[in-house]
DNA sequence: AATATTTATCGTAATATTGCAATATTAAAT
DNA sequence: ATTTAATATTGCAATATTACGATAAATATT
């Protein structure tokens, strides 16, 4: 196989699932980190600032962007990518809420 | 390629990739959603609620586990899993400083 | 001892991911 | 119009992931 059994599962796991999962790479950590660091900026600064190629940090954008964690507005020349709270909010949230159910429970 | 650059990135950096990988498919998700609920289960039980084989199952116990958000005590016969909270309460801390340093910030 | 139960591992097929060189695309600058 | 700059896309190779049948290993039950 390879693919996913996706269409088993519930529509909140597959989300949160699409966003853990372009979290799961650490150039795409870098990226959000990067952008953190200086809320906003082009392509091209971030192609400076890791060991990666420049389509390859293309694709990177893309997955984040398609995850929702990241969004491009385009100015001109250039494309301005910067972080999407919203979507990062929503995974917190999901992630806080299991950790104080946690703290509740006893394990084995 | 295929693989990852790892060494290129912090240890921290690499850390949470590899917890936001484990959570990064939808089986994975309701695992530990499952966990939450019994609090404590074998992984026949697992089996007995997801639509995947049983050695599936084993093998995403086995990520989960390498990527420290699962534990597993054996108990004679079985294996007794529970999530380890340690290492989602990270990702939560980790998440939840992005998401407050974000609500400072402008978006482009 | 033989059987059943539980989980892990092996082998394998299908698919996805990662990374980059080469190239295309689009808009700005000369 | 040509060149430069910024980004995306294509095509490809290497590797990883997902899924499962078959089987092994280890303990429990009869």
């Amino acid at each position: 196989m390879g693919a996913s059994k996706t269409e088993h599962f519930s529509a909140q796991q597959n989300q949160i699932a699409t966003i853990a999962k372009a979290l799961g790479h650490p150039a795409r950590v870098a990226i959000v980190e990067h952008l953190l660091k200086v809320n906003q900026c082009i392509c091209n600064d971030i192609v400076d600032e890791l060991p990666l190629a420049q389509p390859t940090i293309s694709q990177h954008l893309r997955e984040l962007k398609n995850a929702g964690i990241i969004q491009g507005t385009i100015e001109g020349n250039s494309i301005c990518y910067c972080i999407n709270e919203n979507t990062l909010d929503l995974l917190k949230k999901y992630i806080s809420a299991i950790v104080l159910k946690l703290t509740k429970n006893k394990c084995c």
